[in-house]
Order: structure tokens, then sequence, then C-alpha cells
DNA sequence: ATTAAAATTTAGGTGTGCCTAAGTTTTAAT
DNA sequence: ATTAAAACTTAGGCACACCTAAATTTTAAT
């Protein structure tokens, strides 16, 4: 079997595959917190395996095996996330660390079991694609709040679910996926957005926030009638 | 935090402890399936932490810490085992095997929900006492099967946990905790027990067990009016 | 082209928990 | 009392996944 080791590598790699084409040590050192020595050594480790493609000092990339593990591995991290949420009432902002546990040991029965519970879901409680059981994830057509122009309404895909502190904020907000939000305006040099949750025209609850906060939220942008 | 060996260790000789008055290494070396090296080196490593009383060639005793972590380490395994049976319907001879893995990542705060959800029980699926926070366990009236005459009724409180077959055998038969059964005969020399499930007088169900399966039954005498 | 800084890898080491093989101690039989 | 068998411990190693410190390679600046 994979070490917990092994997967967490894989599933850091998935990710931060998006928005590099080949993942350096120092992506990862960042991402899982440990040292650049550990990382390295455990690059040829996934490499040997077969796990990831590796050229020293030129990052890694998944291979066909290793994205699969990958996949199953985020598949199990996300229904378990959901089901905390639904099953048993754990705030949204508190799944993600419990599931980063319960991923590793949970079994394919058990998966299939939560899985029919849950009715085939297709997203996480952040709005994360959950990949189908043979590795297939669903491609949407996003983009990050920050990409939004003043006047815009969007619906809230998805958003970044590892901080806690950022989602008890976003919650305190309403930003929650399928949200409705509209861009009121766009301050200058600072690149602060006035943002009005749902489609109304009273402007009591608008609120501002800034790079950090919104380049937190995936949307879709909502055309206009 | 203890590792899951140490929680392992520390929950098999709390069991064993039943049976003898101090473990000695050859009992947790088969119940735990390890080499009796690596016993030994355990045993040494939790004297060291002083969760447990230990002197060379004679075996091992719980401490009061050592007796506590155990009994934390019992309590998540069972809410999970009744959790698995009762909200995710795991058949009762796999929850023992899920629960082993689960009982190590669970957190305080998953613990307290799922017991809230299960309306705070105190026995397992198989009948074994749910220690409370606090590590209190119910001690219970109780006797082994094969200590029944012919004649007797009793009901089964508990019944052993980790042979999968066993536990699909007992199903098969009806033999769950809190049925009553009547010992209809015990044959001489091989102590084959014949069994009635109810008080009823039908004799058409009755089944036979051997030594093997009546001793992994614990039951509570019914008296007679 | 040279060099300083940043990124990465290598070398060597730690702790955990397992193993086999070789003693040592206890127990029970004669 | 002696001895064989059983039980247990010690000694020496392995695999994993982490670390620090030192060396190497890449990159970007002059």
């Amino acid at each position: 079997m994979n070490s917990q080791a092994v997967e967490d590598y894989l599933k850091a790699i998935y990710k931060l595959q998006f928005s590099q084409p080949t993942v350096v040590t120092s992506a990862l050192v960042e991402h899982l917190g440990v040292n650049p020595a550990s990382a390295t050594g455990m690059i040829k480790k996934l490499a040997d395996s077969n796990l990831v493609s590796y050229e020293r000092y030129q990052g890694v990339k998944l291979t066909p095996p290793g994205e699969k593990i990958a996949l199953e591995v985020i598949r199990h991290h996300r229904l378990v996330e959901l089901y905390l949420a639904e099953a048993l009432n754990v705030p949204w902002d508190q799944v993600h660390d419990e599931a980063e546990k319960w991923e590793h040991v949970l079994s394919e029965d058990l998966e299939d079991r939560i899985d029919e519970i849950l009715g085939y879901p297709t997203t996480d409680p952040h709005g994360a694609p959950i990949p189908s059981r043979d590795g297939d994830i669903e491609i949407r057509d996003t983009e990050f709040l920050p990409k939004l122009a003043e006047g815009d309404s969007a619906v809230i895909v998805e958003v970044s679910d590892h901080d806690t502190d950022l989602l008890r904020y976003l919650g305190k907000l309403q930003l929650y996926p399928q949200t409705i939000i509209r861009i009121i305006s766009i301050a200058p040099f600072d690149q602060l957005f006035t943002v009005r949750v749902g489609l109304s025209d009273d402007a009591t609850n608008d609120f501002v926030i800034g790079q950090k906060v919104a380049s937190s939220i995936l949307v879709s942008k909502v055309k206009e009638d």
C-alpha cells in the first residue's frame, strides 16, 4: 500500500500542476511544510515507483498511475469533507483538517456507502469537484474573482479550503458556493472590491474585500439580460 | 501524541488483563501478531513512559495513566463500531476491522458529535460496554456460556468481536446481544450445547454449538419464575 | 564571462517500529 | 541436581520519513 506520505505528496503535486506545468521542489516544500531535502528524497522515491516523471533540478509531473492515485485520494478527501459537514454537522472551516486524517483510512467499501448516502454528490462543501470512482473530474469554466470588472455579476463556484480563519470569514460574509454576487466597484491601487450578495439594489449590506480574500474565490460570470 | 502502535499495545494489555493478572510477552505476541523481540522493545518503551509497570520475564501491568489511554482508545473503537453499524449500515462482522483504523484518527470533537448522534450509547454492536469520556466502564455480572447448565435460560450480553467468520455464523443463528436463549441439553465428552433462541417450547429451530462458539459468548443468567 | 543569490541535491543522521538470530532466564521433567 | 524445552531479552539490522549541513546546479545581474 501507498504510505500516507506518498498520498500527500501526490495530492499536492496534482493541485500544484494547475498553476505550474511542472512542479518544482520548492513548491512542494512550501505546500507540505517539509524540508527541501525531504522533498527531494520523496520525489526520488516517487520517480522510482513510476508515479512521477522527474528530471533533476527541473521539477516533477504526475504520470498516469500517479495521477490516478492522486485523484483517488482527492475523491476520498472530498467525500469525507462533505460527509462530515452533512451528516455530522462539522462546521465548514473544520472539515478540511479532519478529512486530511480520514482520507487515508477510508476503505473502498465505506467510500461507496458514504457516496450512496450523500446521493452521489459532485462537489464538496467548498465547491471543489469530487472525482468519480474511475478518476474522471469535472472541468468547469471559472475564473478568479479579481478578474471580474465593475458591475459584473457572478456565481461563486469554489473557495479555497485549507485556511480555517479565511473560511470562517467567508462564512460570515455569506460567501458560499452557489451564492450570487455583484461587483459594485473596484478601488484603484489597492484593488479593493466592493461586493454585494444577491442581485438586489439594496446597498446596505455591501462590504469590501481585498486581494487576499478575493483571490481565494473562484467564480463563473453570470450573463446580464 | 501516542503512536498507533502504542495505542494498540495498551489496548491489548487492557483486554488481556481480564484473564491474566499480569500480561506476559507471549500473550501480546499472540494477540498482536508481532515478533517476541518487537514486543519486548515496545514494552520497554511503555515502561519508560510510565504507561506500564514491568519486571523482566514477569510481564506487564497497566499503570493508571496507561489504563486511561487504553480506555480512551477503546471508547473510540466502540463508538466508531456502533456508528458504522447504525449510520452506515456496515455489517456487524466488518465493523471491528474498520474501527481498528478509524479509532486512531478520531478527534475529541468528532467523538462528541458521534456520541451525541448515537444518543450516548453504553454498548457497541457486540455488546461490549463503551467507557465514558472520563474512563469509567460498566462492570456487569456475566459468565461464559459454557458455565450454563441444562435447562438454564440466559440473555446474551456480549460476543467476541474480532473473528469475522465467527460473527457471521453467530448472526446466522440469531445470537445477538439481548437475545434470550435456553440450554436444552449438553452432550457429554464433547461439550456440545443444544440451544434454543427465545423461551418457546418449539424445538424445530434448535441448534447445536461446540466449545469454540460457546466460549465466545458472554451471558447473564435469567432467573426462573 | 563572472559572480552572487536562489534553488536543489547529496551526505549523514534521528526516531519509530518492525525483523532475525543469538543469547539468557525460567519452568517443568527426570 | 541436572537438563531440555519454553519463554523472554539482547544485539544487530532494515525501511520509512523526517531533519541539518554541506555541496552542487541554475538563474539572473553586472
